[in-house]
DNA sequence: CAGGATCCGGGGGGATACTG
DNA sequence: CAGTATCCCCCCGGATCCTG
């Protein structure tokens, strides 16, 4: 939900279809948090163990826009102590071949990108030393 | 390439399959760039044209780093004015499959993001009204 | 034309403390 | 357990000016 200058503006506010799906799972975690929800429910700290590198802050922060966008569904128990679980909506469900493709390009090609960018980085050196 | 805890630490660095993809498209306007490089190559204010909401500074940050993971290529032709044209790399093609995806997606559904989205905001104005 | 350099403000996001 | 609330720093990214 961007402000783009008048003249270049599609009718459903973006330029091109690309960004309309950057725009919902375009956030940094977002991605990985439905690849772990693609299989089944998730609770909310069960999420964090299966990103250890995100903060509980973020992961709530993710969680909710994914939730407002009508892509995961919060499920809360009323009990104590508390339980939320965390599941696609039927909507979220259509992001699977997405999610899909990235992981196995994840898994093709993760070890690549290590040597592409040590060779940029060797290349680098080599120039800057002359 | 951040840091994480050595325990949760996969061989690659990632937690799973779906971080690496991010770490290579996860840019704010990566994807959208590589969208418009799948048919054939562009040169850079071309690409400034195609995706009005950037800025000539972030295409530039973008695409260098696209450059330097191998995913784009980037021609100089010796001559005045300058002309410099970039490419998918064959690297780079192998990612095609994702951005395709996107593109089906953002094409099916970019309609319903503002649904969605008013929906919800509706129901907070609701919830805070009372 | 295709950028590099610099300045600068806003907010993304971490760390910590507290709560129902 | 599943969050909120607060503080605060850093750096992303916009604007502007300059160059080969």
């Amino acid at each position: 939900m961007k402000k783009y200058p008048a003249a270049c503006e599609a009718p459903d506010g973006y330029s091109c279809p690309v960004e309309a799906t950057i725009d919902i799972i375009g956030g940094k975690w977002k991605s990985v948090i439905l690849y772990h929800l693609i299989n089944d429910k998730k609770r909310f700290n069960e999420l964090r163990r299966l990103i250890p590198a995100v903060t509980q802050r973020m992961l709530t922060l993710q969680l909710r826009e994914l939730e407002r966008d009508g892509i995961v569904c919060r499920t809360i128990y009323k009990q104590v102590p508390p339980k939320v679980e965390y599941s696609l909506t039927e909507f979220g469900k259509t992001l699977i071949p997405i999610i899909s493709q990235m992981m196995n390009w994840g898994t093709s090609y993760a070890g690549k990108i290590k040597e592409a960018r040590q060779r940029s980085a060797a290349a680098e050196k080599l120039e800057s030393q002359g």
